[in-house]
DNA sequence: TCTTCTCCCACATTTGAAGAGA
DNA sequence: ATCTCTTCAAATGTGGGAGAAG
């Protein structure tokens, strides 16, 4: 169900920006289990790794791709008999890079000729890290959230429009060891380089025969209680947030009760909260229960004028993603979000682009994820509220150089308040890029590009001035 | 004491160089 | 000389265990 050839140059499908994820429903099968990702010193790969393909895309102009990780909420979680329980307030804001894929930028007959991998994409909670990988903070929540820019460099990537997409499937849990021992499990049944760990004859036995000679082992007891799904039939069912909607939680077939005294701490974790996104991301829980028209589809099903406005606050209101309304299931393994083009002026400085203007929105500014903490809703990447946008809308695009003006200097970064955090990775001199990008042929960035680049993590977290209040 | 992180291990896959053969 | 194919070693990626750190 891809859009036509854009050779067709249906003026409709020409900013009309299509993206699928490959492999969607090993994604699902990860995110029904709350999907972890390990993150080390030196960098780690996601497994599965992001893989989209693209459709709608003019073949002979050039597009840069990038993922990016945008924290789901403002919180930090732990692992806590079974689930995962909210555990405080989030670290203060990591530098967030961006990864950019190798081969861009690229004609968009390239990019749509075969499906885009993101395999070399790591992960690090090193903070001093200078590989370009994407820095995380442990037991945080994140969700990848790819941008098509039409730039015919690096360098002009600012003035682009970004078309954003985020697949609620593909968000996860940053750990620095599995804390389900589910995932670890169909990690290693999927993972190619985990092959070693199947079977019982492996390395793992021998290990476990070895610390055996050490009585007593509380690690082990205790990491026993702490999962105790181990002890349960392998039924896969995705542990449940506390924050978890009731009505959600017993669709999707649970049996605990909800935990009382949290639900004023209901996690904007949206993915796990909008019943539209599980009619379609529990498919395989739901089909045993069949419960799916116990979920209000009406924001996927009737894009009406009426709604067009309001999702994305009730989105917010609610920690709902809006619902994708032209959400493409391809098979089993591919689901496919459309960006539209905005309606928006792309005069540099435009005052809607401008973050002051975005902060004043509120929670209106964006359809990607409406949970965002604070620091990622004045973010100014986030701010399709101020065009035309569409209902159940995933895919956004804004115009970054409404951002960053061009007379927009180094300075307003070193203006991030006090108490925030302070740590080793804000020199001006390195750039927050990936690997790839600064060792493309383009040179060097220019300042301002990088201070671009920085927006994700840097730019956009004026709102980290509240960590430190 | 508990939770989280880091290091190391053994195994599997991937990659690229080297060599053989056509 | 060139190309293709095979072999092999090194590099890389993986989850788990043990112990350290806080």
């Amino acid at each position: 169900m891809m859009t036509p050839s854009p050779l067709t140059a249906d003026p409709y499908h020409q900013g009309n920006v299509r993206m699928t994820l490959e492999k969607s429903d090993l994604w699902k099968s990860f995110h029904n289990l709350a999907t972890e990702m390990i993150i080390t010193k030196h960098g780690r790969r996601m497994f599965p790794h992001c893989n989209v393909s693209l459709s709608g895309l003019q073949p002979y102009a050039n597009y840069v791709l990038m993922v990016d990780m945008v924290p789901v909420d403002n919180f930090r979680y732990r692992w806590n008999k079974g689930q995962w329980d909210m555990a405080g307030k989030a670290e203060p804001q990591l530098p967030c890079r961006t990864y950019v894929h190798p081969d861009s930028p690229a004609p968009g007959s390239y990019w749509m000729k075969q499906s885009v991998s993101f395999l070399k994409l790591k992960l690090t909670n090193n903070t001093l890290d200078q590989h370009g990988h994407i820095i995380l903070h442990s037991m945080h929540h994140y969700i990848p959230r790819f941008s098509v820019v039409q730039a015919d460099s690096l360098y002009s990537v600012r003035w682009g429009h970004f078309h954003s997409f985020s697949f609620p499937e593909t968000s996860f849990t940053a750990v620095t060891a599995y804390q389900n021992t589910k995932i670890a499990k169909l990690k290693i049944d999927h993972n190619p380089f985990a092959k070693g760990f199947k079977g019982e004859n492996t390395r793992t036995h021998s290990k476990r025969c070895r610390s055996n000679k050490s009585p007593g082992n509380a690690t082990k007891k205790a990491k026993e209680d702490k999962d105790p799904g181990n002890k349960s039939p392998p039924d896969l069912q995705r542990p449940k947030l506390n924050c978890e909607p009731e009505e959600q939680r017993m669709t999707l077939g649970a049996t605990e009760n909800v935990v009382s005294g949290k639900e004023d701490l209901l996690s904007p974790w949206a993915l796990k909260q909008d019943p539209s996104q599980n009619h379609s991301l529990h498919t395989e829980i739901l089909e045993l229960h069949d419960h799916r028209q116990e979920y209000s589809t009406e924001e996927q099903m009737v894009p009406g004028p009426a709604s067009m406005s309001y999702q994305p606050y009730r989105s917010v209101e609610n920690g709902r993603l809006p619902s994708p309304s032209s959400i493409v299931e391809d098979g089993e393994c591919r689901r496919s979000y459309e960006s539209h083009v905005p309606d928006v002026a792309t005069v540099p400085g435009h005052k809607t682009t401008r973050p002051g203007l975005v902060r004043d929105m509120g929670h209106h500014h964006h359809t990607l994820a409406p949970a965002m903490p604070q620091d990622y809703r004045v973010s100014p990447v986030h701010l399709p509220m101020s065009s035309k946008t569409y209902p159940g809308h995933m895919g956004y695009s804004y115009p970054l150089y409404g951002h960053y003006s061009t007379d927009q200097g180094m300075g307003q970064w070193a203006e991030c308040g006090t108490g925030q955090y302070s740590g080793p990775y804000f020199p001006h001199h390195l750039p927050f890029l990936t690997s790839q990008t600064l060792t493309t042929d383009q040179g060097t960035l220019p300042t301002q590009f990088l201070s671009s680049w920085q927006h994700s993590g840097r730019v956009e977290l004026e709102p980290e001035l509240e960590f430190g209040q």
